[in-house]
DNA sequence: AGCCTAGAGAACAAAGGGAGAACGGGCAAG
DNA sequence: CTTGCCCGTTCTCCCTTTGTTCTCTAGGCT
């Protein structure tokens, strides 16, 4: 992927979540929120995300939005089967894909599942429930995963790492957390996104 | 996508807000209300949204109403406001679009809210969660609607209808449902989809 | 020293944003 | 019909904000 600077990554993060309900930040704002005093040196920093191939988004010149050249406001994203919990991803007999606001994109490679059961439904995510996965092999504390247990079950919980084993909590007081070694557990993918129809 | 300044984007949100309730509002109107004190201002940017690509209605050249060009409504919904259980909508300072997926998006004219508070936790809605809601003025038993009881708290609940009376059902053990006679209450719009982000 | 990166700050052009005056068309009261 | 009023439109003049480019400085590094 793309190799940025701390400063660059930073400056990435804080758009991004702007980029998702407010309206674009203007250079200053960004200069503030990040401790910078100079337009000119966060300016050199745009120019530089650019150059690693970045894409100036907001056509009339002002406000500061980046994307990737990919993103489309609305992309659609291959979604690639049913999870459920405690079991192999039940993969789709054809290939489907939904389209997926950007927001709710993660930043790399991202696919789609569409959720069986109600293991996570303490957390809001419902029997037939879209989630957007960003592909990655690794997770923090707390974040929302796809999990391989042992190659073979791929499962839906919320992540732990307790020392040499990792905890895979469910959402639903009827289920129990799990606990394994560490090694025993494969992160696929981080979920960052939801999506449900009514 | 449109991209707006501030000021424009303010100026679109006021007339949205005008066009569900009131008469289209005069150049005057809209100066009084945003703070303005020249016409001619307001029309610089009026033209400005044409630029953008509205389009302005009301065929007899009074009164100021802007709308899509309507080949255009698929992407974007308007982002209204934020609701919270027995509260009005809160509005928001300036307008938001959020993308929306067509399969999320309901048949006639709908828009987006963003939940506040937890009451309708156990059916999957947290806080922050966006929802999309067809606006509609009538609702099948056990649809999940924006209700607005006695023209003043507008609320999220499940809706059913029992003889003369509405029950609105909130989603959280924690809260009671709430019991009126039907024509205290009266149904805003209809919840169609849902998204949440991480 | 040289080279590099971040950052500060000045200077500039373009765009945003606003005030106010003036013109002209429609409309209703006189 | 004339008159006055409302309202959209256009115009000129102004200030502020913002993106961009530039030079200069302070450190870290080989």
């Amino acid at each position: 992927m793309l190799d940025l600077s701390r400063r660059q990554a930073e400056i990435l993060g804080f758009l991004r979540e702007r980029d998702a309900t407010e309206h674009a930040p203007t250079l200053d704002e960004v200069c503030a929120a990040l401790g910078l005093r100079s337009r000119g040196s966060l300016h050199k920093h745009v120019r530089a995300l650019q150059a690693a191939g970045l894409v100036r988004a907001g056509a009339n010149g002002r406000g500061l939005q980046l994307c990737y050249p990919d993103a489309d406001p609305e992309e659609t994203l291959p979604v690639l089967g049913r999870i459920a919990a405690g079991q192999p991803i039940e993969a789709i007999d054809q290939q489907q894909y939904l389209a997926v606001p950007s927001i709710l994109r993660g930043r790399g490679q991202s696919y789609v599942l569409q959720v069986e059961g109600d293991s996570m439904s303490d957390e809001g995510i419902l029997d037939g429930d879209w989630v957007v996965v960003e592909h990655r092999e690794t997770a923090r504390n707390g974040e929302l995963v796809v999990a391989l247990v042992d190659d073979e079950n791929a499962t839906l919980k919320r992540f732990q790492l307790d020392g040499a084993e990792v905890v895979l909590h469910p959402a639903n007081a009827a289920y129990a957390p799990q606990r394994y070694a560490a090694d025993r557990v494969q992160v696929q993918g981080v979920v960052v996104g939801q999506m449900r129809r009514y």
